[in-house]
DNA sequence: GGGCATGTTCGATGATCATCAAACTTCGTG
DNA sequence: CACGAAGTTTGATGATCATCGAACATGCCC
C-alpha cells in the first residue's frame, strides 16, 4: 500500500546517562566511528565506518553506540546507515561531541 | 630559607588525548570525584572524595585521573589534596566538564 | 527462487581493569 | 623517637569487555 519498502526499525533510545555515554566513548574504535559520522554530518553506511575488524566486532560497538543514545540506525536507499544524534548529544550533554571530535588524534 | 616545608610533588602531566580522559571519566567512581572536586572548585582532601571503597582503589582512581592530566596533587597545610585542572581542561576540551559535571545523576 | 552482499547474534577466548589486603612511605605529633 | 594518620605500591583475584568465527537474518538483483 502506501509502503515505502523500507524495513521497520525499533525507534531510537533517549540519550543514555553521561556514564553510559561516556562508556560509550571511551573505546577507540567507537571514537573513531563517532569521528566519521561527524564528519560527514549526514548517515554513513556502515562499512564506512571502520577498518582492520571484523563485521561482528563493528556490529557490536554499533549497538554499544546506539543504547548508549549516541547514534541510530536508519535506512538510505534500502542501504543500513548510522546517524550521529548531533543534536539530542548537544542538548544532553552541550560541547561534548563536538569537542571529542574536534581533537587531534594522537599517532 | 623560603622553605615553606611544603613536600615537593612531580609536576602535573599535560591533559592526556581525548581517548584517555574519556577513559578516566568512564567509570563510575571517577566521575563521582571528579563531580565532588568540581562541585567545591577547590582542592579536596582525599578522603571526601569517595565511600565504599578501600584507600588503595582510591589511590589507583586518584592515579588515572592525574595520569589522565584531569586533577593535580597538592599540598594545602601539610595535608594532601587533589584538585580539579579545570582551565587546562576547559582549553583542551571545552564544556566537556561542565557538562558531564552538572548533569544529574540516575539512581 | 537462487545467490550475493551486508549486518546481526551467539558462544568462546583473551585482555584489560576495578577491587582488595598487606606491606611500605611519609608526615605530623605527643 | 615512637606512634598514628593518610596515601601509595604491589600482587592477586574476579568481573567486564573487545575480539573473532560461524550461523543466521534480510534485502537486492539476475
Amino acid at each position: 500500500m502506501g509502503d515505502t519498502n523500507q524495513p521497520e526499525l525499533p525507534a531510537s533510545m533517549p540519550v543514555a546517562p553521561v556514564q553510559d555515554v561516556l562508556q560509550a566513548l571511551a573505546d577507540p574504535v567507537r571514537l573513531e566511528m563517532v569521528r566519521r559520522l561527524a564528519a560527514d554530518d549526514a548517515p554513513v553506511r556502515c562499512s564506512a565506518l571502520y577498518d582492520d575488524i571484523s563485521k561482528s566486532t563493528a556490529s557490536h560497538h554499533f549497538k554499544v553506540l546506539r543504547e548508549a543514545g549516541v547514534t541510530e540506525r536508519i535506512y538510505v536507499d534500502g542501504v543500513l546507515h548510522q546517524r550521529l544524534r548531533r543534536d539530542e548529544l548537544e542538548e544532553a550533554l552541550p560541547g561534548v561531541v563536538s569537542s571529542v571530535v574536534s581533537t587531534l588524534q594522537p599517532t
